[in-house]
DNA sequence: GACCAGGCACATC
DNA sequence: GATGTGCATGGT
């Protein structure tokens, strides 16, 4: 019989981390940049993120007054590489917004709110949704949240630790519920999941030299 | 030229 | 509450 679930999560994330050592996440030179790459990958391959990072900091409107007073349209010309740019470039804005309103745009003063009341302003922002929300909360604000995406649920119901179709809270509920509370792991195996969904649990139902393969 | 990539809001049933 | 659809670029 196999152990429970939650002590299997933490076999994989030693195997894992044993495997692929520190993956180094999140990129980012400031937390306000974090926030916004958070917003910008949703759906979305890292790689075109970084062009549209990179045309924002070129353009000098890798801050939260600057975009604040930007123009919708130029900032979706400027992310037009990530894609969606028309739709992300609202969500930003609706970001930068809420940012400016409750913490006159700096990070570090929404990083002192309190955790739960702080995912429930992001939340209720236009744009931003579970995952994008738990991203700026663990890389952005050292909030111990844990991110499911489409990775984490693919890698957990190919090894049967959980039914892909259970919802966002579900999982998160899981590993909250099986690991301590700490935010350098939850950043780290986070990572290593997504490290492990593009090298091994792409199309096949089985992994072959999956490193967590029967755990 | 398909297919995919670190989602989300909104409409409809 | 579940299901379907629009949004869009760039790499493989």
């Amino acid at each position: 019989m196999k152990p429970a679930a939650s002590s299997r999560l933490s076999s994989i994330y030693k195997k894992l981390y044993k495997a692929f050592g520190p993956q180094h996440w999140w990129p980012g030179e400031t937390l306000f940049e974090v926030a916004v790459g958070a917003i910008l990958t949703q759906n979305t391959n890292w790689g075109n993120v970084e062009k549209a990072i990179a045309n924002l900091r070129n353009a000098g409107m890798l801050n939260a007054s600057a975009l604040g007073r930007l123009h919708v349209e130029r900032l979706a010309s400027l992310i037009r590489p990530a894609g969606y740019y028309n739709v992300k470039a609202k969500r930003v804005k609706h970001f930068v917004d809420y940012l400016i309103k409750g913490y006159e745009g700096s990070m570090k003063k929404m990083r002192k709110g309190e955790q739960t009341a702080v995912r429930e302003e992001l939340l209720a922002v236009n744009g931003i949704g579970p995952e994008t929300a738990d991203s700026i909360m663990l890389y952005a604000l050292d909030k111990p949240v844990f991110v499911i995406d489409a990775y984490t649920k693919r890698v957990l119901s190919r090894h049967n630790i959980m039914a892909d179709d259970k919802s966002y809270e579900s999982f998160q509920e899981l590993f909250h519920s099986s690991l301590k509370a700490d935010v350098p792991l939850f950043n780290e195996y986070h990572a290593l999941l997504v490290r492990l969904a593009k090298q091994h649990c792409r199309t096949k139902p089985v992994c072959p030299g999956c490193p967590i393969e029967g755990v």
